[in-house]
DNA sequence: ATCGTACCATACACTTATGTATGGTACGAT
DNA sequence: ATCGTACCATACATAAGTGTATGGTACGAT
């Protein structure tokens, strides 16, 4: 009753632990990127001195890189699950995983804010680049397995999959932005549904071997 | 001979004025973003010291708004000067807006990190905002009136319009990476051309309607 | 020749940030 | 009951950055 009230739910809890600093920093970079963030600052938002930081980390880049540590991990185990899903439709699967891909920027929004710090620390930072590059990989992957399962050809399914990352990359851009329209997100799914899945690009494969 | 030597070109004048600085800044801002601009390691790179900032700006925010009101100018310059290219075949025009688009990561690569750094600055300060949509507009006017030439109807000349732009924004994210790839560019501007410019999506412009 | 002005250096005050060292406190285990 | 440990506060040293005030210097104009 005096301090530790025994709530369900940590609902001022004055001790932390290493995920409460990881959880402040991750909606700092969701704000205002990585260079915004500053252990000073956190330790106020999270009410406490910067001794408890220096607690649970060695230092500020140790926790930077356990942010993306962390990310890391989340998402390759999301794209897990994602190819846990698959049915025995390969189209019907691509549909379903560019809604989910597009759902992003709406659903999200603060996960996708936090992917494009890191993909503008990634100009900088070569660790954070290679992540990117590995999770891009993964990603590309899954739509990659199902393109190859639809068309036969490895070479057009791993071309297909590229692009169709590149759009909706590009379109998560201005979803991302205030005030932006669902439309947009509606316009992509039909473009890339009537054109790449359904139709596919004639001699698109070829067009790449000059 | 003591000092200004009377070269033609400027070697290593010591006299700086308000441009010189704004180049100095432009190149930090497209190495590592608009937060790593310091008037301090500015001056160290320029030789001088920061009396000479404190000449040309009032502080450091004077800097960061000439610097984008600098940019604002030029690309909306740049884009009058591509409308001003216009022929009277407004297919072959699309295609060489597109190649121009395209070409931006490879031939100027640090503009293209510049507009990168900008972006990733509009998300927290609503006035570089305020000036990327301007920009966005009207880089993407300038393909939407080759789409209203072609199609007639300006609903979809503008969807049209704003789907390239979004996708062409996508591919030059990833063709800024290191170790980026041509056919991804080579890729786009075949997928775009087949598609949206010579064929287009029938029925597109209706399932935005619902 | 000097005089003003444009440009820069120097020195000071202030703020904000990191990292470290050390002491304090609550809380479970024994 | 006390004891250790996990967690945090406090205090200090240091660095880096901004802004201001003021003095110095080169150079063209007269």
């Amino acid at each position: 009753m005096t301090r530790t009230d025994a709530d369900p739910r940590k609902l001022q809890a004055p001790r932390l632990n290493r995920d409460d600093w990881l959880d402040a920093a991750y909606e700092v970079v969701a704000e205002s990127g990585f260079d915004a963030v500053r252990v000073l600052s956190i330790a106020d938002t999270l009410k406490v001195t910067r001794g408890s930081f220096y607690w649970h980390f060695i230092d500020h880049a140790d926790l930077i890189a356990a942010l993306l540590q962390r990310w890391r991990i989340r998402e390759i185990e999301a794209d897990k699950r994602l190819q846990a899903d698959a049915t025995d439709d390969p189209e019907a699967d691509l549909v379903r995983l560019l809604d989910t891909a597009l759902a992003y920027g709406g659903s999200d929004l603060k996960a996708l804010r936090f992917e494009q710090a890191l993909r503008s620390l990634g100009r900088r930072d070569p660790k954070a680049a290679d992540m990117l590059a590995e999770v891009d990989a993964v990603r590309m992957a899954v739509f990659e397995e199902k393109f190859r399962r639809l068309t036969g050809d490895p070479r057009t399914a791993s071309e297909l999959a590229a692009l169709i990352y590149l759009a909706v990359a590009g379109g998560l851009q201005a979803l991302a932005r205030p005030g932006s329209d669902d439309r947009i997100a509606a316009y992509l799914r039909r473009v890339i549904a009537d054109y790449l899945i359904h139709r596919q690009a004639p001699g698109a494969a070829s067009s790449l071997a000059t």
